[in-house]
DNA sequence: AATGAATGAGCCTTCATTCAT
DNA sequence: GATGAATGAAGGCTCATTCAT
């Protein structure tokens, strides 16, 4: 009311978050607007439709989070930066369902089916992350060949995501005495120790504790 | 005709891949009989409703395959037992989009909006091949904890379906002149030497050509 | 089995129980063979469809009933002609709902929603107990026009089958310490004595206890 | 459009007459907004579903008739109350089937296959009427239980209703010659006659002529 | 700028019926 | 004679979208 897009702020948060819950097809239009306190209609005012409310989610998503794209790494060790990457990608997978955090969900989502929508994203968001994840290991590994990079930036990727992909479900597959991973500094220190040491710049993963003292 | 179930199981195959496609909810139960060859009341006929297909397709998906859930891995030393698993799990993530091979991304849809049936699939198809990875990092790492155990087991698996999740946006990030990692033998090669290094049972990853010789 | 007829009368009794219990259009064929233990298709093996067994149901609902239509009235007062009149057709009135005493009610939901089949209905079961009720009351209105004699017959008719009809909600509407009027003696009783003093032949009726003795 | 909701009042006339000649289940929403010149999602739009459409006929099926639920007796001696009253309610059974007299119809197949909404119908419309006549009766019969109370309802409700259940067949029933007992008039003389007969309050019904000069 | 009313397309499901054995 | 498999028609309902104000 006070800002003239006030409503449109709302709905872009409403629909961000019912996108990431159910996916495109599955999001309903009247409930983002209930969320939203907005009227039926507003969809379409604003939007044009249901794909054009889409598409502005996907570019706002990244585009309010682009300033943290790059964790302040400065010259700090190689083996150092890539564990502060991997920390800073762990705290956007780790964090609780309700959080109102959809923006990491619905890229996964889009990546798993992709829509028209999808380049806005591998531009804005994912290339600028992995690019900058790339530059990390080709320090260390300077004279990789770029498909090895790729395969490298993806096993780091790769043991983030897959606990925000299983993490409706570890509860019940690994048993209730388990706290399982989803534990930001547990998790991001595991990943980090297990790639380090992939990488002959730490000692073996798995000893016991944590690696890191 | 022949066989008595012949429509049924034309219903599941198909069934399985357009859910493994689109997901339960944008599936289309009348594209499902149409590639069936079926009427399309014979899901209703056949299975009472959509739920019960779906549940059925879930049951069946690894049912089928559940012979081969253990690779034959005999007295083999346990790197060697470890790389034959991640090779036997490349082969179901990296397969062409339209092999047939709809159940290992119908299993990630489930995992991402867990259904009823999920229960099914985590006893049925999860746990045993996630028990068998266990017990091989188990045998390399015998005093490990088990929460410590699970993140081990999450680092290979999270390493092998982020293929499948990128799959169809790994050209788009990567640039046309790089051939991505959608290889059964590169991937699983990398992720065995990746993770054999991390446990100290190899060499450094990623210092050029292939690790292993 | 042993009678070659045997599932032809188990359906037709199924399906007179259904269809006076949810009517034509929502009586299901699946439900009457399931109740008579038969095969979905023998409806139509046996009856052509389902409006052949309906009227098969109806022809056969007054046919088996026929021999009793005329309670034995011999040489009777008129006034005891009457009440045994009463008595006998308030008894197929007043029945528990699941006695499956379905060829009443099958005949008020026909009236109500007449068919085709109407017409057996009224040439077989309704014209006989309606001119038998006739001639009673010509024998003690001998100079009646026949449309009042009509209009004194409905009278009679209406205080009986009002109480199949309120059935399923006398209780609710009377209360819960008021016994109603579903007990054949009580109801035949109060029925004949009302009709007869409207008649002329009997006490006032409503005076207090019954006013029979 | 003059009104905001004409739409919706149109859509529950039209819902009223499909609901008294179908039935429920046999009822057919598109029937009901091809009737009401409405599309076939409007339905769902005012109401819900069928189910809320049907409620609310039935809500306002007795709400707008409900200022006329008491006819005006004023101080009339009983035996007139009496008369008027059948009067009253004769002239809600004895319309020609297409004048849009639904109302009383659809109460008498709520009454055969009672719903939910029964509950709702009972208090708002049969009950007030029910409880008019009882108060007249015991006017005129002081010291009657409650049980014979009930029964002597039943015996003047009953013979109005029953001319609205037989109405489809009586002619076919008593041959072309005979008017029948379809005609307001005639009708409610002939019951009050019969009625005030048997309490005593007239002579005996059916000398000849109306009995009521 | 914004909204209550209304719409058309499409989907899942039900059900009587038919077919092939 | 009887049955399991299969089918076509139709119904209720959902949903994104548009209209009129």
């Amino acid at each position: 009311m006070s800002s003239p897009d006030a409503t449109k702020d709302r709905l872009i948060e409403a629909a961000g978050r019912e996108f990431a819950e159910k996916g495109y097809d599955s999001a309903r239009i009247r409930t983002i607007c209930e969320r939203a306190g907005a009227n039926l209609a507003a969809v379409n005012y604003h939007f044009g439709d249901k794909q054009g409310l889409y598409r502005t989610v996907l570019t706002e998503a990244y585009r309010r989070r682009s300033t943290t794209v790059t964790p302040d790494l400065g010259d700090l060790p190689p083996a150092e930066k890539l564990r502060r990457f991997i920390r800073f990608f762990v705290e956007q997978v780790v964090v609780g369902e309700d959080d109102g955090e959809w923006r990491l969900p619905l890229i996964l989502r889009e990546l798993f089916d992709p829509t028209p929508a999808l380049d806005d994203v591998i531009d804005g968001w994912i290339r600028p992350r992995f690019e900058l994840l790339g530059s990390i290991l080709r320090e260390i590994r300077p004279g990789v060949d770029e498909r090895r990079l790729a395969a490298l930036c993806f096993s780091v990727v790769g043991q983030c995501i897959v606990h925000r992909i299983t993490m409706k479900v570890s509860g019940r597959l690994l048993g209730p005495g388990n706290p399982g991973c989803l534990d930001a500094d547990y998790l991001s220190d595991h990943v980090a120790d297990f790639t380090l040491a992939a990488l002959g710049l730490g000692p073996p993963a798995g000893m016991g504790g944590p690696a890191r003292e």
